[in-house]
Formats: structure tokens, sequence, C-alpha cells
RNA sequence: GGCGCGUUCGUCUAGGGGUCUAGGACGCUGGCCUCUCACGCCGGUAACACGGGUUCGAAUCCCGUACGCGCUACCA
């Protein structure tokens, strides 16, 4: 009988929600839901310098819009709440009482001062800079007696010395540490808070977690929690820690180079489930080559035994040809009601049926919603005037071509379609007459209409614009050209 | 400095002794398509950190070296 899968997401409110962090929600999301589990998250915050004000509730949001659901959590509550370790206080302390009578833990009256002068002394004279021992060996009336007189104090974590500590990774086996070289760890802090490393501890024990799933930052810390719940006399949860997320110069990754918040790339236009996908791949690879994969599949899909030891680079690049390819998945209703939010104030003037005509044909290749309303500005915005010196054949192609589509029924210029066909043929034909034909036409026309030599196909550029803007367009280069002529 | 982890194309990665003259994807790049750009399609570029072993045979196993990263707080 296997036990029942039960995983957490353990953030501190301090922020935003860091990709690095939503790849660890994930991991731990995919293998609790693989497995008929649990996932919940917990809010650590036993760090009162750092609190940020409603970084709880945004990051409720952001997995809302995400769609990573959580069991239990402060927001749906559940059976072990709160979820909230300062609301979680009297479990740490009945924790530490434990810890004091097997002798585990001591307190500590070493001054901030103190510990300073010790650590540069140490560091100075190049030894590992580790606390001393110096209140470990008070006597346990002596100590009473300065609590009890209300000296300020931390509990330290007593060590056992000499003793080979293994953790067991499922990512990386076996890995084995010398006691030695851990440090008598505070615990719970002279503010009466604890540290992460008993909060954790105490929590997922209490909280019933199966698996420890984190980031590889803590494997270093990671002893000291397998000693905790060896002095508890807990069961050791499984860990399995995921390598780090990247900068490109391979540092941990860092808003310094580039956007570490998922809210900036929401922001960018990125879609989750392309920012989902991505970040799955990102230390986790599938059995096959596919690599397109909604929560759903990678549900189906994930494994802990298929992620990567070494650490990944948070590639920018591939994330938006991924979002480019889920743009390019949704139907054309999909994409309006994700552009219209973008889109400039620039197109107050034009018809709605017009613009949504420009995002259909527009859509293709575009990265995001707000590249994609880019672009839609920029099809409708005013021809640059150019300095070309035009041939008599193309003057007349474009006059001659402005008379024909004047005199087109006014009904036909709602069908945008058919006046692209019917645009392309007046032009062919127009340019025909005038000896001119392919490119000779049509980039005549794209100068005259846009004054740029790129853009989208003119045929339906003239859709877009509509009956007035194309004969404006078409009035204003032949206007500009004769009285140049004429200088 | 100490401890720990890691090292396959620029990047994400496949690979778990022979099927690897190392596969896929992004990027870059050549061509095709075409009124241009983009899209699309077809092709190309590029990697097993190094040195020793073990073995008939090593990208795959072992050891060492180098390099990188992480941790080393009354932060998580």
């Amino acid at each position: 009988m296997s036990k029942v899968v039960r995983t957490r997401y353990a953030p501190s409110p301090t922020g935003y929600l860091h990709v690095g962090g939503l790849r660890t929600a994930l991991y731990n999301y995919l293998f609790a839901r693989k497995h008929g589990g649990q996932l919940l998250l917990r809010v650590e915050d036993t760090d009162r310098m750092r609190l940020v004000e409603g970084a709880v509730e945004n990051f409720l949001d952001i997995f809302d819009w995400l769609g990573i659901e959580f069991d239990e959590s402060p927001r749906v509550g559940g059976p072990h709440a709160p979820y909230v370790q300062s609301e979680r206080l009297a479990l740490y302390h009945d924790a530490i009482a434990t810890l004091k009578e097997e002798g585990h833990a001591y307190p500590c009256f070493c001054t901030p001062e103190r510990l300073e002068k010790l650590r540069s002394d140490q560091q100075s004279q190049g030894v590992p800079p580790m606390y001393d021992g110096h209140c470990r060996t008070l006597s346990a009336d002596a100590a009473q007696a300065r609590i009890a007189a209300g000296e300020p104090h931390v509990w330290r974590m007593a060590i056992p010395k000499q003793q080979t500590v293994e953790v067991n990774d499922l990512i990386r086996g076996s890995v084995t540490f010398d006691s030695s070289t851990i440090d008598d760890q505070v615990l719970l802090k002279s503010d009466g808070f604890p540290t992460y490393h008993l909060a954790n501890v105490v929590d997922d024990h209490d909280m019933r977690i199966s698996h420890v799933i984190r980031g590889e930052e803590w494997l270093p810390s990671t002893p000291k929690h397998v000693l905790l719940y060896s002095f508890f006399g807990w069961e050791v949860p499984q860990f399995a820690h995921l390598p780090l997320l990247l900068n490109p110069d391979r540092t941990k990754m860092s808003k310094r180079s580039g956007d570490v918040a998922v809210e900036a790339y929401r922001e960018k236009g990125i879609l989750p489930e392309a920012l989902i996908n991505f970040v799955a791949l990102l230390g986790w690879h599938p059995q096959d080559e596919r690599e397109m994969f909604s929560l759903n599949e990678l549900v189906g899909e994930f494994e802990l035994e298929r992620v990567n030891k070494a650490g990944a680079v948070f590639d920018q690049q591939k994330l938006n040809w991924m979002n480019t390819e889920y743009l390019s998945r949704k139907s054309d209703d999909e994409t309006w009601d994700g552009v219209a939010p973008h889109l400039s104030d620039e197109l107050q003037g034009v018809s709605i049926a017009r613009v949504r005509y420009a995002v259909s044909c527009l859509r293709q290749g575009a990265v995001s919603y707000l590249d994609l309303a880019e672009k839609v500005s920029e099809a409708f915005r005013p021809s640059v005037l150019v300095e070309t010196a035009w041939e008599e054949a193309q003057l007349n192609l474009i006059a001659g071509l402005a008379d024909r589509l004047s005199a087109l029924p006014a009904e036909s210029w709602n069908e945008f379609e058919v006046l692209m066909n019917e645009f392309k043929s007046l032009a062919n034909s127009v340019g025909a007459s005038q000896g001119l034909k392919g490119k000779g036409i049509w980039m005549t026309l794209r100068l005259a209409l846009t004054g740029r030599e790129h853009g989208p196909e003119l045929g339906r550029l003239v859709g877009m614009w509509g009956r007035e803007d194309t004969l404006n367009r078409l009035h204003a280069a032949v206007a500009n050209m004769t009285s140049r002529d004429a200088q």
C-alpha cells in the first residue's frame, strides 16, 4: 500500500511570483496530480522584515490565471489550516520545548554584535564561519535564570558531532554530509518566530507532506532538516531538489538580466499555457520528442525520474516562439478577445468590422496579443511621404487605379475578400495597360499607399482601410507626385 | 576559505556500454514560395569539459583535474 502523495509549494510573501517559483509549484502540482494526491500552498511569512503587503493575494491570483489549483491554501482552507506560518506559532514553540527536553536545542544569548565579530574574525582567519557553540555549554540552570530574567535569546539546534547525515534525493541519489560542517542553526528567533528550518519541518510533518520538491538552493540545508526529523522521531519525507533556473550568464536567475516575475510575462502578452509549457520543459523532458503540452497532458507525462540535474538557462526567444505557436492555435474569436484590450486609441475612427478583419489578416506569425495589436495599428497608420522619381507609367497606374476604384459600387467596399480580388484584378489590368507587371505594379502601389517597402498584402490592406481611406491615400500620392513634378 | 551539486550543439534537451559518422526543438543560416516583410515548406550550421582507467568496445561505468553554480544570516 502506497501512501497518499501530498506536495506543497511554500513561498515567502516577499514580492511577486518568480518564474523559478512557478516551475517549482508546477512540478509539485504535476507530481501530486499524476499520483492522485494533493497539492497545498503554505505561506512562509516568518521573516517579518521582508513581508510585502498583498503578496499572498497576488500569488493566488497568478496561480488562478495559470490554471494551477491548490487543494489546500490560505484562500480555500483545508484540514491542516491555518496555512500561514505566522498563525502557527504555538506549534513551533511546542516543537522547541520537545527539542529542549531531549537536549537537541539550547538557548543562545549571544548578541548580534558578538556573532558579527565572530564571523568576521573567522573569515579573516580563513576558517569556515560557524557559530562557536558559546552558549551550548551553558548549564541548564544558568540558561533558565537568564531566560527568566527576560534576556533576549534565540534557540539553536544542537548538531551532533562526528556524524554522517545522509539525504536521499529522488533526483540526485544519496548525498552525504559530515555533521561537523553543519552549523548550530538558529531554530527560533529572538522575536519568537521560527526560522525556515524549524517551521518547514514542523509544518511538513503536520501537514502530512510526502514529497518535498523544491529548488536546489535548499540541498545544503537539507541535512539539518533530516536531523530535525530524527530528533522528533518523525518519518522523513522524500526529497527532490530541482535544478536552478539560470540567467544567460548561468548565474541563478535574477532580476538583473531580464524579467523574473510571472506578472511581467503576463503583461508582455505571454499566454499562461505557453508559459507553463515552456517552464515545464526547463529541467524536465518527456519520453518522446513532443514538446507542446497542455497542463493536463503534462500531468499525464510528468515523472520526477526525468528531471535533469543541471541548471537551465531561461531562453526568452524560445518562450516567444512557443507563445507564437499557442497564439496561432486560437480561433479568430478568441484572438479578437485577446487583442481587443490592447488596441491603440489610434484606431478610434475605424469600424469594428474593419479592425476585426485586420486582426484576422495580421495574426499569422504574431508573437503575442500586444505584438498583434501593434501590427494592426501599424497597418492603419498614414502613409509616409517617399522621395521617389516616379516614371510616367507609375503615375498613370496610380491615378488610373484611383479612378477605377472610385467607380466601384459602395457596397463592394464592405465585402473585404471580394474587394481584395477586385482590387488585384483592377491593379493588374491598369498596370498592364501601362506596360507594367508584377513587382512593377505592386511595389509602385505599396509605396504610393503606405510609403513603406514592407507590409501586409496590399489587397487586404485595402479591405482594412475601406473606400475613403484608400482613395485618400491614392489621391494624396497623385497630388504629391504632380506637385513635385511641377517644381 | 569550507561544504554540496553540476558539466552533450549558442540555448532547452534525447541518450542510461555496441543501433551515435550523437537525435529533436529554439536561434542562426541557405533555398523555395511570393507584390514586399512575415508565415509556410525544404536544407544547412553547431556539442559528448579535460586526463586517466575498466572493457573486445564508453557520450554512457570508475577515479582524478579543471571550470561553473549553489549554500555558508536571528532570509527564505
